[in-house]
RNA sequence: GGAGAGGUGGCUGAGUGGUCGAAAGCGUCGGUUUGCUAAACCGAUGUACGGGUUAAACCGUACCGCAGGUUCGAAUCCUGUCCUCUCCGCCA
């Protein structure tokens, strides 16, 4: 959420910042609401004052006093009731507005309506692989290895559902703990966080829970939803908190399950492990002062692509155009790794995303920071990134390692942890 | 899941209808005293929004978990809700 002073103050850069987004929304209905308001809740606060005085003096009046007293102040308060009714009413209807607009967007982000306006930034240490035979898909590995049952989680649970079974558990514990490794080392404290989260937190984060498009699972009769990644939970974590400016920055990581409804999703690129309902998860996530979001991103970006290095993947950095950033996002870089397996002859996948939130999430979820020494408070910037999302990266492995046997070899940053240097062949 | 107790400022904690944004203590900051430290003493010390100022000062409104209600008036009474604690039950 935008701060509405700041709107009203700069409405054509706000509208130009939508029209980037490929957002509609009536900026000027907006500013016109809050005009209105502003005058409503003087009137309001002019009114309770006096009403205020009324009440205090009933106190010290005379007994015969008081009735007369009492129906003025009645009436007092009837009229301030009715000014605080327009003013609410009056801010729901801005309200309703300003949870549309987006975040403002870096000023190198391409500017474009979709992913075709995306830019590479730059590509891993590793080169795609030439192949002398024809790689499979993982989906096709996953079974000859037994590895991976997309039947048995259909069965069970539905479309988008899977076991994983054999080393590819292994394997994606050991994604786990290696990427783990690195994170601690680099001072992120680890956590593992609920699956579940309140649809206010979720708001907060930028979700709609309830929105016609809506991506997320709500448990029936309850005020809880299935959290599509751990972002909602790391991120709610400091709601309603003032944090000392001396904490910060504040690094996380969480390891969490992550469940998409993927409505609409059908038809698009939906085979085996890439788009499923659900997945695990390995998320950064940062509470960081203004002025160190920035650096915090590329830092972000940095980790990603160390992870991604070292487990001898190739990949390409892209950074996001505006059209595609969705609401909280001001910048957002994405990698896109190697599937030699998809599409015709292999293909790039999205496997991680980092976004600078600035203090779009902040405001909604009231988490601030204060200065020492310092009167007042300030909302702090928030930033998330995919450390590993275990599905996405499990294609990778499989795809990439395949050999032409059959069998997968184990990258050399994984055998410390899956115990094992060849999967298969059987 | 059942029964009970409770949520007050950075912390401890008083406050059961009016003069309470809130006693007292602790902490923190500034000052005095002091050869230094300690102690003592004096003063200051919440947040948000709006008005005001070059900037302050200052003024108004709201906030005692959160949301409603009663009342001229609510930290205080009522309802709901969230959370914490204790006991019981169940359970990995």
């Amino acid at each position: 959420m935008l701060d509405r002073k700041f709107i009203v103050e700069n409405v054509s850069l706000v509208k130009q910042n939508c029209a980037h987004r490929g957002v509609t929304v009536d900026i000027d209905r907006l500013v016109e609401l809050e005009t209105q308001r502003r005058a409503a809740d003087q009137q309001t606060q002019e009114l309770n004052r006096s009403a205020n005085e009324f009440a205090q003096k009933i106190g010290k009046a005379k007994p015969e006093e008081r009735d007369a007293l009492k129906e003025q102040a009645r009436a007092l308060r009837a009229q301030k009731d009715q000014s605080q009714a327009a003013c609410d009413e009056l801010e729901q209807q801005i309200l309703a507005i300003q949870l549309t607009i987006p975040n403002l967007s870096h000023p190198q982000a391409p500017i474009g309506s979709d992913d075709k306006a995306n830019l590479e930034l730059r590509r891993g240490e590793h080169a795609p692989r030439k192949f002398d035979f024809k790689p499979l898909d993982h989906v096709e590995l996953g079974e000859k290895l037994d590895l991976i049952d997309f039947e048995g989680g259909a069965r069970t649970t539905g479309h988008g559902f899977y076991f994983l079974k054999n080393e590819a558990v292994l394997l994606e514990l050991a994604l786990q703990r290696f990427v783990l490794g690195i994170l601690m080392s680099e001072g992120f404290t680890p956590t593992i966080t609920p699956d579940l989260a309140r649809e206010e937190i979720l708001r907060g984060i930028g979700f709609n829970p309830r929105g016609p498009e809506t991506q997320v699972y709500i448990v029936e009769n309850t005020d809880l939803c299935l959290v599509g990644t751990a972002e909602i939970t790391l991120g709610g974590l400091y709601s309603g908190m003032v944090i000392d400016d001396e904490q910060l920055p504040i690094k996380l990581c969480g390891i969490s399950h992550c469940y998409r409804t993927e409505a609409g999703a059908a038809g698009r690129a939906t085979r085996g492990l890439y788009r499923v309902h659900q997945f695990t998860k390995v998320e950064m996530f940062a509470f960081t002062l203004p002025e160190e979001s920035e650096a915090m991103l590329e830092y972000f970006c940095g980790l990603e692509c160390r992870i991604f290095d070292e487990l001898g993947i190739p990949y390409r950095v892209v950074d996001t155009a505006t059209g595609d950033l969705g609401g909280p996002a001001y910048r957002k870089f994405d990698l896109e790794a190697w599937m030699p397996g998809r599409g015709a002859e292999g293909e790039y996948g999205e496997v991680t995303s980092t976004s600078n939130c600035t203090d779009y999430q902040a405001r909604r979820l009231n988490i601030r920071y204060k200065k020492k020494g310092e009167k007042g408070t300030h909302f702090a910037h928030t930033l998330n990134g995919t450390a590993i999302a275990l599905s996405r990266a499990m294609i990778t492995v499989l795809e990439n390692y395949q050999q032409a046997d059959g069998s997968i070899l184990v990258p050399a940053a994984l055998r410390p942890w899956v115990g094992l240097d060849v999967i298969g062949p059987r």
